[in-house]
DNA sequence: CACGTTGTGGGTAAAAGTGGGTGGCTGGTG
DNA sequence: CACCAGCCACCCACTTTTACCCACAACGTG
């Protein structure tokens, strides 16, 4: 299981290729075979899975029911969006133009990342996403770590 | 489990390298392979665990709920701000740039054992945070410790 | 007082990040 | 069906950063 963590700001070159930074390189597992899907996050942002991480979550949503319509939606938003992409010899992802429009990317991006998954914000919109977060880190902190 | 204890006065040389004091090394498990995560603490100060007490850490980060806003934010705070480092051949880490802004680093840090983990201070801002403490630590001691 | 351990500083080779060029495939067009 | 344009994957080149190594001063201890 991937463990992702630290952030980094890196360029978006113009034909929308992303480096991934060395030290989230080492987490990936083997089994991804140099490949990662991205697709569009939660917040405006994306989600960058490993293949062997995209493949479990794949799993997981398999197991919705495929009669409900809410259901169906999330899986639809959810595939429409994925774009697999391969490493270059640089280690870069080639991020399709409709996802970086998404998150309003356009020459630098900061990665995130977030245990199983690599997020890709615009360091703008992530600097406005943290002002909507009223509560301080230590307050969230401490109903989320109560025990 | 670890359990560190004491404070030590160090120095922070221009490329952001902190001495790990020789006192605080005896207690560092060999699990740890000689790797440290440091990561934004409570309070303006850092927090740096040895690799096995930081996994732990984080497969209880794991457990949160990945639909909660409020998890999602804590979750991306704690990890987006932690840095892996190894310690070179004299027991140093490296504290990145942006963790030293955070609290203030500039020359100088206190080091103070905290039982698991190990924080990182700068003199002043930790005197300042004293001061702010209005009770004294014979009275927080009475709530603390009542059984 | 000698010696090992500890704390501090800096140089350098290797790695990482960035940008651009080229050839082949694909899809549309005259 | 041939041709052209656009796109994508691969390769190469340059700059910056990092991590590793060595050196020395201060300290405490036997």
């Amino acid at each position: 299981m991937s463990s992702f963590k630290g952030s980094y700001t890196y360029s978006v070159d113009n034909k929308g290729r992303v480096n991934l930074p060395a030290k989230l390189r080492k987490y990936v597992s083997p089994d991804a075979n140099d490949t990662f899907v991205a697709t569009r996050g939660f917040e405006q942002c994306l989600f960058l899975y490993p293949l062997d991480e995209w493949n479990s979550l794949e799993q997981s949503i398999r197991s919705l029911s495929p009669s409900d319509p809410k259901h169906r939606f999330f899986t639809r938003t959810l595939l429409q969006w994925a774009a697999e992409s391969q490493l270059d010899g640089q280690f870069r992802v080639t991020i399709p133009k409709e996802l970086l429009q998404f998150a309003s990317i356009e020459n630098e991006v900061l990665i995130v990342g977030v245990l199983e998954r690599i997020e890709i914000w615009n360091p703008k919109v992530y600097q406005e996403y943290l002002k909507t977060q009223a509560d301080s880190y230590e307050s969230v902190a401490q109903t989320v770590l109560k025990k």
